[in-house]
DNA sequence: AACGCGACCTGCGAGC
DNA sequence: TGCTCGCAGGTCGCGT
């Protein structure tokens, strides 16, 4: 479940299922979805094993879980406000990964790479599995670090001080409402290179992946090789809000889901895929050009390696000399 | 800086 | 029935 829009169906699908529940075990069925848990299998199990999910976050397409320990000093004290989890179960779903909610009694899935067994809660399922065909995303065990991502004219962190160590070096995403149009415009301006490029770095803004990128684009009516050095403030903040809004109603609608491999902790699809304007349309018409009459069919072409959906009448590939 | 690649993986559909 | 090829919602790290 890639982008922003499906990660968050995942973390909140998840959060009224795990939040409060300890993890009693851990199965680690395929090693290589911990590759970036440098310590291994056993760490990795030694740092989940007794501990209780405090909660579900998630920045542009990473998601994590801070953990409280059991066994430490301040729970033992009962001194909940010095309780503050250090340390996160870190996932990314990269291009396949799932994260299931599953009863015990359902057959491990054909790529089932690590289960975790909660306390019981209340006839609410008592496994939470991590899938992926692809193995391109994992599950690692992190620290919880504070950040201080504000910078000129961004504002303060305010929901959540401390971010997952791997998470640090990304950029707020535009659903975050610390999120800084006038920050990412700076920043913008300090590139030379493409606008989707930009859209793609998530050093800059987070949770943009290839679709939404394209559907941004699309709303604002931008062409992908749009110089970012030249943009004007108004193009800048029309993309941000177009990825906003598109992303918002990709949530309304579960998220994207081509394929049984983009679903929910309840193993659903989303169907926003009904609603894309561009992503997957080549040679079907521009549906804002033919609501004013002009003929225009999406087009399909290579950029970055993978591929970039523009209407070629409302998305203007840009001249040298203008913009 | 920025970019172009390859690496990491599995599976699916199209075409032969 | 196979085979090869191209393609897929991501990220990281290496060269230049």
């Amino acid at each position: 479940m890639p982008e922003l829009p499906e990660v968050e169906v995942v973390r909140r699908g998840l959060v009224s299922w795990v939040r409060g529940r300890t993890i009693t075990s851990v199965d680690v069925l395929d090693p290589r979805s911990l590759r970036r848990h440098a310590l291994g299998p056993e760490d990795f199990i030694g740092n989940l094993q007794g501990t209780t999910v405090d909660d579900v976050v998630r920045r542009g397409k990473f998601l994590w879980m801070p953990l409280r320990e059991a066994g430490s000093a301040a729970a033992a004290a009962g001194d909940a406000a010095t309780a503050v989890p250090r340390v996160a179960l870190m996932a990314h779903l990269g291009m396949s990964g799932q994260l299931l909610m599953q009863d015990p009694s359902v057959p491990d899935e054909k790529h089932l790479k690590v289960r975790l067994r909660l306390s019981p809660g209340n006839g609410m399922p008592d496994q939470l599995r991590f899938v992926d065909q692809r193995i391109f995303g994992g599950l690692f065990v992190t620290d919880l670090v504070p950040t201080d991502d504000g910078g000129p004219g961004g504002l303060a962190e305010s929901p959540r001080p401390l971010i997952a160590a791997e998470a640090a070096h990304i950029a707020r995403d535009p659903l975050d409402p610390a999120f800084s149009v006038e920050l990412f415009y700076s920043r913008l301006r300090k590139r030379r290179t493409g606008l989707k490029r930009a859209l793609l770095d998530q050093g800059l803004v987070s949770g943009i992946g290839n679709i939404y990128a394209d559907e941004s684009l699309w709303r604002a009516g931008l062409h992908y090789a749009r110089p970012t050095d030249k943009l004007r403030r108004s193009e800048a903040e029309r993309v941000i809000t177009s990825a906003r809004d598109v992303m918002r109603d990709a949530l309304a609608a579960g998220g994207t889901s081509f394929d049984s491999l983009y679903v929910n902790v309840n193993g659903a699809s989303g169907y926003f895929d009904r609603s894309l304007n561009a992503y997957g349309r080549e040679g079907q018409p521009c549906t804002r050009c033919a609501a004013v009459g002009i003929n225009s069919t999406i087009r399909r072409e290579q950029f970055m390696n993978r591929s970039s959906y523009t209407c070629p009448v409302c998305q203007p590939r840009p001249r040298n000399g203008r913009w």
